[in-house]
DNA sequence: TTCTTTTGAATGAATATCATTCATTTTTCT
DNA sequence: AGAAAAATGAATGATATTCATTCAAAAGAA
């Protein structure tokens, strides 16, 4: 029996499914009829609301990176820490916040996704970090000219940490913490 | 008419005629029989060599993260400069000294190609700039317990700049540059 | 309210394009 | 010549993508 549903709807169950999918076995073993067959709609139908399987990714991973982003950030918005006491209290790791699928997403099959999504959210973090230091920056925190040279390695150094596997989640936000307060002079 | 060539002879062929592909087309739109066309061999023979498509990629990658990883850091060897003279000299970007693909690799279409490469070379980075740094440590230069940390953020930290491409290379080395030496309070 | 029309969401068979396999052919080496 | 290794390319099986057709439900007419 065919059910009709509201385009928005549709579009995010489509979303939805592909990024779980995509995240468990990864792009290649991932195939549109399968995510049709999870939803219990026609192959046919993804293809209306998003032009090709690549674009589906695509479109999962931006999305899921945002909501990563909004719950990584969220939380603190416009208070008065200093840029230290941000520092210290920060999850520091966007996989600690997660609280759908990201620190599933671990493993072989699902590498290369994983990395995608990782630096996708870099990307979207580092004009907000960008923000962070430059309150800072006014406040007389810290003293280094390129802003935005320094949110890129703060965010994008911790990959190197993040997408090392053989460490717990407390070492990971210990190490990197430590070291964003040394590099920053703080 | 069928041509021989030494089983090393010919993989390498396959790597390399892959390598150029991938990065000009993207994984997804470089077919096997491409990858064979452009050698003047069947697609049968690429199996010989190479389990499926994706370990080929990987292969491919791999061996080119390799030849960069060289080129960067090849030249100086062993010698006695100081952490900041080594900084202060260094190509700072990887694109710079590659006399290959990696610089016409940017696009739209290649971009997971690059981000992939880039974090493969980052990884292989790494472990040298750890070895850098830990000499530094011994010679006083810099007093930071986590080297592996610090090692990281200098690597994967580059990343952020690298992968934006409104920028001059010279820009890119230099804001590379002036964040390091401010970093690790040289 | 009940019947009719219209829209656009959903279907799924059909097509085209590969990745991958393997029986066969050709070359090389001893 | 005979064995071993390299190369071929037709065949197979998936699966991404297309599109003519079907149907649910909203809007309008009676």
């Amino acid at each position: 029996m065919r059910v009709t549903k509201e385009p928005e709807v549709r579009k995010q169950e489509i979303l939805n499914t592909a990024l779980k999918l995509f995240g468990e076995k990864g792009y290649e073993k991932t195939s549109i009829t399968d995510i049709a067959k999870a939803i219990g709609v026609a192959q046919g139908l993804c293809y209306r609301y998003f032009p090709s399987k690549e674009a589906l990714f695509d479109s999962a991973i931006e999305q899921y990176a945002d909501i990563l982003v909004e719950q990584y950030i969220g939380s603190d918005k416009g208070n008065d820490k200093t840029l230290r006491q941000i520092i210290e209290d920060m999850p520091s790791t966007v996989e600690e916040r997660d609280t759908t699928y990201y620190s599933a997403f671990h493993g072989a099959e699902n590498k290369k996704f994983h990395d995608q999504l990782s630096l996708k959210v870099c990307e979207k973090l580092v004009p907000l970090v960008e923000k962070l230091l430059q309150r800072a920056k006014q406040k007389g925190e810290i003293q280094f000219d390129d802003i935005q040279a320094a949110a890129m390695f703060c965010v994008y150094g911790q990959l190197g940490i993040l997408l090392t596997d053989d460490l717990t989640q407390e070492d990971k936000s210990k190490r990197i913490r430590e070291f964003l307060i040394f590099a920053l002079h703080l």
